[in-house]
DNA sequence: CATGAATGAGGATTCATTCAT
DNA sequence: AATGAATGAATCCTCATTCAT
């Protein structure tokens, strides 16, 4: 029992340890950019010495992973309590609803949101755990998820046109998703000449208008 | 006479080494990626030494600009040639000629694609002369335009639905953007489940779609 | 307790690092010349890698400056002991003393002395800290207070002309200085064509001669 | 007589292009400092290829060597024009005509006796053909002498104390080099808080002062 | 567990000098 | 003679990771 008790504190010792080092990350990314981004910044801003790091994560692309996974939560939060809220609307206007918490989180965790947008095809595929990656995938899924069953719901009602729900939540999450990162570079922020606001809006205007039920 | 012959062939021979140093660094750049590619491996590449890389271009992102220049300007040649063999068809069918040049693109020069995407905020514009950013935002510009054309087309001839045609294009562009960003990355290819090509019909069908005048 | 213990011996061991480091510095920069020397032959002499020498001083400059302060240090021990051991003599004397002070040191730490000539113009306060500069300045000072207080007395006395005693020692520091600047460069060596001590002796008399009160 | 009119025109242009590329290298060597001037900006600045710089001088520091030549010339010039408008005066007079032209070149020519200072050790020598470094003995060797021939006035005329007239100039010089040189360098320039002007001609008068016969 | 000193393989860029044309 | 392209060693500094204590 004491035993017990005592490795259940360790554990929590742990756990702490390994939320501050994430904490500490998150402000050094945030702050200077992942590329500029060192460990010894990541160690010093959590008040550790830099080899404790590694004790908790194995690479720096690991703690990269983990707040990604953070991200990945908060998107979660966001989207599943617009599905919960919208729960009396049709499907479009559920979809709707979850397309501006997208923009929402976009607007409110854009340091996030850049995290979620700049991992790196090789680099992080290489130096991260297999497990880790698959749950990435997982988490990122749960998202898309109320995004499908919204669309479901849509086609179930019929004003939505007929067709595989996954296909049209991807679409139109790829869509929107596309508007977001079009703006997130200057050269390319500089190319459409549009506000954020009024280019996502307009793509969800037209997607959703483009994914109705014709009478014809 | 005999002088403007030599300064002419001299004048090639440079522009031929240029252009072998691109080759290299399109080689290198393509086959590590761009945040692994060093100076050595294209100087190696092209067979000749370190120093002589910098007789060409002052600094190595600057190499990674010419690069997506001669992207941009292949694009453009997809681009133009869909607008002008599509010049009977009205201004919805044009739009969907531009769309599978872009996607043809795409399948194409899948090398030069990802290059396109992966510029670097901060990193890219410092270490890259004024003149030189201003000429890849010009020439990205001239690839809109073609689209911004067609937009126009459509909406004079009463099929699409009133507005700024630049504001649709770059609507367009950006949600079909979405769908060939989002697949280019495995973590998100895996999330959507879909090829490439269905997700990229889909949006450009919706947006299509979406964008056509209403009757009523 | 214990930790302190610890802790104070940590601290001894990086001081003795630091020494280390800054003992090979010294070797190198005497051995082949601030200009020729790099940070990949301190490390090497050292026995250390080259990262090592990053973790304790910031700059190849730093050490420069470090091994000035050092030079600095000693040779104020040799002005400060010629000041007090000459502490029963009137003003020239004690002045006749720094003198020679500074010419022992000259002769028993020719390197030091070297290095303290050869600080360039821009590259150095440039690369130094402004804290390191104002220390560097602040140590020099040191050395010249004595000469200051020498001439100070020699004033009160009567012996030495009236004037301001900082204007002197200035004065007196620069004669005797230049004849062993002129004499540390081979080219000028041969210039003059006589040994160091008979023409820094040869200065010393001249200027405190002319330093003398005159009685008409 | 043809061929040695052809010849000496070549060598005539010979010596243009040479005194051409001194030109800019003076220019350029005074424009970025020693260190960080380049073969390519002399080249440049003379509008010439790089190669051909190397047709005319073996190295860099050679260049470098012509350009004291010639600071050396031109205080020559300022030293023997004090010394023969001085002829009627007495010794320490034109001692002193002479001390206020090498304080004039220094006025008038701090590029050139920047350059006279800056001369390295170790660096100087070995690139160096010894003809040329003896050349520059020669040359400066050329200006001292006009110190010693007023030295030997002086003394002659009994108002010096009697001494080895060489070596009486060779104090002087090196005294008055070091107020000089002390002033030169900022953190010297702050310790001795006096300026330039003051500071020489303090140097001066003591030395002078200090040189006189005594009656006594 | 925690530490933090040590590592050393890079990495981008510079520049005096050479040499084929 | 003149060119100027090519060289490649040299240089300072960075940083993820390891490991003895």
């Amino acid at each position: 029992m004491a035993r017990s008790a005592t490795s259940s504190r360790r554990l929590k010792e742990k756990e702490d340890r390994k939320e501050r080092i994430l904490a500490a990350a998150r402000d050094v990314f945030f702050d200077v950019g992942i590329r500029r981004a060192t460990v010894d910044m990541i160690a010093a801003r959590a008040e550790i010495a830099k080899g404790t790091v590694y004790l908790y994560f194995p690479t720096k692309e690991t703690i990269l992973a983990h707040l990604l996974l953070e991200g990945l939560d908060t998107l979660n939060d966001h989207l599943s309590s617009a599905f919960y809220s919208s729960a009396q609307l049709d499907g479009e206007a559920r979809l709707r609803w979850l397309a501006r918490a997208y923009y929402g989180y976009y607007v409110q965790e854009p340091d996030y949101f850049r995290l979620m947008m700049a991992f790196d095809r090789g680099q992080f595929q290489e130096s991260v755990s297999a497990e880790l990656y698959e749950l990435i995938l997982l988490r990122s899924l749960r998202g898309l998820r109320w995004v499908v069953e919204a669309a479901q719901q849509g086609i179930r009602e019929g004003k939505l046109a007929p067709g595989d729900p996954r296909q049209l939540a991807g679409m139109l999450w790829a869509a929107l998703n596309g508007a977001l990162v079009v703006t997130s570079h200057p050269l390319r922020r500089e190319l459409v000449e549009q506000e954020v606001e009024t280019l996502y809006a307009g793509v969800l205007d037209t997607m959703l208008r483009g994914l109705r039920a014709r009478r014809d």
